[in-house]
DNA sequence: CAGAATCCCTTAGGATACTG
DNA sequence: CAGTATCCTAAGGGATTCTG
């Protein structure tokens, strides 16, 4: 696990980024779309990802669990069981997610229409 | 300048990350809810931030003009002025910012409650 | 099964110095 | 004023190996 991830002395960033911080990192969404239609096991949700290592899930799994976006429900089988769940913190966010798809895919081709112009600018 | 910031080789995210990957960096919302206002010269914009170093500044807007997001117009007196304005793309964000900023004001302290909660939790 | 520990490489971004 | 050019460090995250 990395050095210093629980500190509890982290420094507050703007409020508009706080979240941002947190959940902007190269899983989260993904991991909360996929929790959104229901509870998924560890490895469940590792093969629903595709490409994401077990230690950047373990670590993404446990920063939104700091934050009470999921919740770890271990189940005391043998071998051991653990589900992650949704919170109702976490289910708040739905909406917003959904903006921010909405956002990307009407907008997409002018930003790539915009490239393309800056790039030529650039190439020139 | 980093090396591959402008290649046109860029590998597409899932979409939901697109928006994320080229405007969650540190200071791209920052720097859009400053031009929100109104168009700003770069060391105008440098001073309303605090905190931010030319070079990541510098790195910044390069993005937000490559995406179409922010224009940069150059007033060609001496010594040289820039002025960078929001373009109506980067006006759409708005409400999407005014969301997010929303969602963290009021969950904010549930957030902290759920910290304070995990790392007590670890402690012991 | 669900991780923890370790190694390693890449990138973001701060500090600093210089320029048309 | 508005950048560019370097150097440098810290953090993210992939790959791999080990364990209760």
């Amino acid at each position: 696990m990395l050095p210093g991830m629980f500190d509890k002395t982290e420094d507050r960033p703007a409020s508009s980024r706080l979240l941002l911080d947190q959940i902007a990192d190269k899983w989260s969404i993904l991991v909360l779309g996929a929790l959104c239609t229901g509870p998924l096991r560890f490895n469940a949700l590792k093969r629903s990802l595709d490409g994401v290592t077990q230690a950047s899930l373990t670590q993404t799994l446990r920063r939104l669990e700091r934050n009470g976006i999921v919740e770890r429900m271990v189940i005391s089988t043998s071998p051991i069981a653990v589900e992650y769940v949704i919170t109702p913190l976490g289910r708040s966010l739905e909406p917003l997610f959904h903006s921010i798809d909405d956002w990307t895919r009407t907008s997409l081709p002018e930003v790539e229409a915009a490239r393309r112009r800056f790039d030529e600018r650039r190439r020139t």
